[in-house]
DNA sequence: ATACTATTTGGTTATTTTGCCAAATACCCA
DNA sequence: TGGGTATTTGGCAAAATAACCAAATAGTAT
């Protein structure tokens, strides 16, 4: 049963949310438990205010939940697939970029 | 065991290879056997070239494997992993772009 | 060898994404 | 109520991506 475009579309804009290092490095974290915001921000190095725009693109996709205690907003995975997925990935070998010898 | 930024970048770029309607179509295709580019190009109804860059692309990261064969050259995926993930991902509802009450 | 076919590459433009700064919000607590 | 902390939003410049066309390449078959 060949997926639609439609299909395509939804599933690649869920994947991209989870598409570049910083966010997919926020997804890992998490994997071991929810962390606030501040916490994420220290983990990935970058500007609270980068961080959070990740966060909130993440959380649209569906990818996270948030949940606010306190002062802090607690940011968790909305599913646990995650994990397998990355060792499935882990075995690939991207291929050299040369395909002709060099020069 | 956090995953160290090198480790997320590699696995980012194996994942933005996915990323892309167009791309995530080729790949969901992929799953019920080989294709060659022209009927991959037909599939997506793009030009062929640039189907061919997404082909580069995504064999680049390690996710699809190719193969000569007479006048064409076919595809398959390099892991089949991809269908958990896809049907896991699935379960996923995009949270509504609203938080607070329009206008 | 020549012509043909399937695919890739180069180049360009339009669009999207990313990241920072500054400012705005939200909300807890004294 | 006012101050303080955590987070989000708006805006902008730089960088990356995507799609097309045209041209190049690789390899087959005549």
């Amino acid at each position: 049963m060949p997926a639609s475009k439609t299909v395509s579309s939804k599933r690649a804009a869920v994947i991209k949310a989870l598409a570049h290092p910083s966010r997919l490095l926020i997804a890992e974290a998490l994997m071991d438990g929810e962390m606030c915001v501040c916490d994420l921000k220290d983990l990935v190095g970058a500007d609270m205010s980068t961080v959070s725009k990740h966060l909130s693109m993440m959380r649209q996709a569906g990818v996270l939940v948030s949940d606010k205690r306190g002062l802090n907003i607690y940011y968790r995975l909305a599913c646990d697939c995650l994990g397998d997925f990355l060792r499935c990935l882990d075995q690939l070998a991207p291929k050299k970029a040369t395909t002709k010898p060099c020069c």
